[in-house]
DNA sequence: TTTGCGAATGTTATAGATTAACAGTAAGAT
DNA sequence: ATCTTACTGTTAATCTATAACATTCGCAAA
């Protein structure tokens, strides 16, 4: 079984958050548990709304903080081509580049990482001296499963 | 002098958009115009509410709808990182898929295409069995201009 | 041990972005 | 002429995200 069905790559990606946030200092506290494990028990991407739902808390804020924090920490990717939530399958690996395969089906989203294709795009920029700090690769469509 | 500077581009891309409009049977309404040369006149990408106060109409609607339709009509792209709109640069070369240079101090976009990263993330998803209809690579930075 | 500080939360309210819904108008086809 | 479809005008609602401020918690230094 592919961790792409969300089977136990959850206590890995829990243990590498709790020590990622002990490492730096941060602390792992009650909501951000809630909100990384919300979106670690499903692949698909979560917007907030949705997640707030699942979790049972009303108050945006709450639950804004918390992703602004995983985010930051490099736990939780924000896919805005479609303003949704998803938790990282690379966090180990840190400071990468992710591209996301989103279905516009199932919402299912799968991570990935084409290192080649960054490159190119990267030297693109460096010709233009351009500096970049960040890249965004995102593409939607149908995957495999739905296609059916 | 260069395209990316905005002098003489703008009125090829009229053409172009009143062109692609009457091939396909659409109108090149007032409205429409109005946003396109909104963001024509700008290399910078716009938000929805810096074009609405640039055109100087307060409803809403009629900006999103232009925006829409100049979207689906490839003429406009949008660019979800940062929420906003920039005239496309390639817009007779149809079904293309752009990337963009977004620097965070000037706010100017600047839009290439890197056909090879382009084939090999294609290439990524093929693998993977996964449909894809739509792509979406933002680079966000600090363009050369501004680095001094 | 208490005092103090920064990080994190609780809560209310507000601001900002986007769309729904529906009535009305305009333009081209039959 | 009238029919149909595209497009506009307008109001209001919904969705998304943040401001502001009081409070609490964890921890370290006095």
């Amino acid at each position: 079984m592919s961790c792409k069905h969300h089977h136990n790559c959850e206590k890995a990606a829990k243990l590498t958050a709790e020590q990622l946030c002990e490492t730096y200092g941060f602390r792992f506290t009650e909501s951000r548990k809630q909100v990384f494990e919300a979106l670690i028990s499903s692949h698909k991407a979560l917007t907030a709304k949705e997640l707030m739902i699942q979790i049972g808390n009303n108050q945006p804020p709450i639950t804004y903080r918390a992703l602004e924090f995983l985010t930051e920490a490099g736990l939780v990717h924000f896919i805005s081509s479609i303003n949704a939530y998803i938790a990282c399958a690379h966090a180990e690996d840190e400071g990468h580049i992710s591209q996301f395969l989103i279905c516009k089906e199932c919402h299912e989203v799968e991570e990935f990482q084409a290192p080649d294709a960054v490159a190119l795009l990267t030297q693109s920029a460096k010709d233009g001296n351009f500096q970049v700090s960040d890249t965004s690769i995102e593409m939607l469509g149908v995957c495999s499963e739905c296609q059916s």
